[in-house]
DNA sequence: TTATCATATGAATAGATGTTCATATGTTCA
DNA sequence: TGAACATATGAACATCTATTCATATGATAA
C-alpha cells in the first residue's frame, strides 16, 4: 500500500522499519471503514442532532413537537431528521398527519455518553 | 426558556401539555454542554483525523511517521494534529527536533469502538 | 372535492472546514 | 555560526454543510 520510496529520506524513527511500518498498518480497519466512520462521527458533530437525539432520550416526538420544544424551524428539524434516519440513528413511524420520530439504536445513547464523559472532564 | 406563545396553535400532541414539554426539557444538558459535545464529534468526524487516532493506538509516533504511513502531507498532519491536541485526544513529547504524538484520553477508544459497533451491524 | 394541517424536498445562500503553498520556528550537527 | 531537518503556522482556495425560502406531498375533516 505505501512504497517504500515513498518513506525514504525522511526522519530515520520508525520509517525505515518496515516491521514497525506493518504492525501499525495491519492493525487499522480498512480505508473504507474508517471513511464510514468519520461519516457516522459527523452526524453527531451538529448541535441541532445532538439536541434532536436528547430530545428523543425522553420518549418519541413529532416534528412539531420537536422544532418547538428546540425552538427550531420545522423544515431545519425536518431535514435533519431526514440525516439522522439516513444514518439508523432515529426511525420513524406515521400516525394520520402526524410522524413521530424516536431513537433506532442503543448505540446513540453510549456514543453520547463516551463523548459526555470526555467533555465533562 | 419557551413562551408559551411559541407553543399554541401548532400540532396538539406534546406542545400543549406543559408537564410533557417539562419532562423534555429538565432532562436537556445546558445548550453549551450539548454546543461542546458536538464539537467533540466534529473532530472525530473527518476520516483524516480518524486515521491518525488509529495509527497511535499501536505507539506512539512522530508527525513524519504519520504523514508517511498514511500518505499525508507533513503540514495537513501537523494541523489536524494541532486540533486533535486542542481536543485533548493527543498529547505531544519533544525529542530534539521530533515532536512524538501519543493517544492522551482512554475515551478515544471507547468512543471509536462505540462508532465502529454501529457501523459493523 | 376542497381547505387545512403536518411533513418533506429542492434550490439558493452563507458560513465552516480541510488542504495546499509559502514561510516561520526550533533543534541538531558540522 | 550556518546548513539541514522536523514541525508549526498563516493565508488562500475549494469543498462541504446547515439553514432558509418556496413549494410539493400526504392525510384529515368538512
Amino acid at each position: 500500500m505505501i512504497s517504500p520510496d515513498l518513506i525514504i529520506d525522511k526522519c530515520d524513527f520508525l520509517c525505515v522499519h518496515e516491521d514497525a511500518v506493518q504492525e501499525v498498518l495491519s492493525s487499522m480497519p480498512a480505508d473504507e471503514k474508517l471513511y464510514d466512520l468519520a461519516e457516522l462521527f459527523k452526524v453527531f458533530g451538529d448541535s441541532t442532532r445532538i439536541k434532536i437525539l436528547y430530545a428523543l432520550f425522553e420518549r418519541e416526538l413529532c416534528v412539531c413537537d420537536i422544532s418547538n420544544l428546540l425552538g427550531l424551524s420545522q423544515t431545519a428539524v425536518s431535514h435533519q431528521l431526514r440525516i439522522l434516519k439516513a444514518n439508523k440513528l432515529v426511525k420513524s413511524r406515521r400516525s394520520g398527519k402526524i410522524v413521530f420520530y424516536a431513537l433506532d439504536d442503543d448505540h446513540v445513547y453510549k456514543i453520547i455518553d463516551c463523548g459526555m464523559e470526555h467533555i465533562n472532564e
